[in-house]
DNA sequence: CCTGTTCTGGTACATTTGTTCCATTCTCCC
DNA sequence: GGGAGAATGGAACAAATGTACCAGAACAGG
């Protein structure tokens, strides 16, 4: 049952191949052909790494998310700047594992397992805002505006900037 | 191709039961069978009404978020209390609408075609605010805040009463 | 080098799903 | 009330999809 190291890669590939796909034609285009042809690899190294269909696509969606609480904890305490540049590449650049990160909360609406996952998540954007957990009511209405940032990012693609993301931050915790 | 009064009411039940379906299953449990059977119509009419399930999908994600815009716009100038109810309700009673326009913005960000529906949801709500529209840049805030309320109550179910949206939205405007 | 395990890639099959078809019934309007 | 168009519901089919299977190749540990 122990994976191989090769067999490790190709895991991982498979993982990487479902943002893409998820980006490109939506939850609904996630099959095991298509990721598999995304990956670059037979369909049936989809069904040997994962049981099912629902463990790879969840799988997918639980490693996005550890991603960015991996890079939340990166941005405790950093500057506004850092964490525009941040933001921007999430919702720009890994649009697929941004994505991801939010398909995940849709999913924690219907199943429990998830739901640690969910406030992990949210847990670690306060921690970012407010390393020290100084100021709770402060740092949870600046929390809530973020996360309707980062989703106006990802929908309408503004602020598409570093620099007008930048400035959105500073609009929300000048208040 | 004039719909009969009847084959109206049909039409307009099979969208409702996308939303139940949507709420239950999640977006890959909307499928011909289920709508149809959820809506207690056989499967061809689903066929009848709706020239594709993809028209079906979107016709009701359209027809949710058109219903969410209304109630924003009667809230304009409503008090906080009023406008707390109307969001408590909107997440937790309607919860298969407010989940369906969620998801309409996911589908805005591969479809030109609702790029315009998702953009209206954004005006109602700064509008909803801010009737008069004077205080934009304050108001920009105060919805991106509320969005992301918006969706913690969906996806945490938190806060889950009345009163506590009403303070979480006290919280939101009074900086 | 040998042996048991992991991996490979191709095939096959049952199920689900979208969609079409059609004979019959119902509805609306003149 | 008669006729044209709309609606009904059941059956059928092709395509897509999830999953199981398997004979052989690659690999890891002793």
């Amino acid at each position: 049952m122990a994976l191989t190291r090769k067999g490790e890669a190709r895991r991982e590939a498979l993982l990487d191949a479902v943002l893409r796909v998820l980006a490109r034609d939506g939850a609904s285009g996630v099959t095991h052909r298509a990721v598999a042809a995304e990956a670059g690899v037979p369909l049936s190294a989809a069904t040997y790494y994962f049981s099912s269909i629902d463990e790879l696509y969840v799988s997918a969606l639980r490693r996005a998310t550890e991603q960015q609480l991996a890079l939340f904890e990166g941005l405790r305490g950093a500057d506004l700047g850092a964490f525009a540049a941040a933001v921007h590449d999430w919702a720009h650049r890994d649009r697929g594992a941004a994505i991801a990160q939010y398909l995940l909360m849709f999913e924690a609406m219907r199943r429990d397992a998830l739901r640690a996952d969910a406030e992990a998540w949210y847990g670690a954007l306060a921690r970012a805002i407010d390393p020290e957990g100084r100021h709770p009511q402060r740092t949870r209405v600046t929390a809530l505006a973020v996360d309707g940032l980062l989703l106006r990012m990802l929908w309408l693609g503004d602020p598409a900037t570093v620099d007008g993301v930048e400035a959105a931050l500073r609009e929300i915790v000048s208040r």
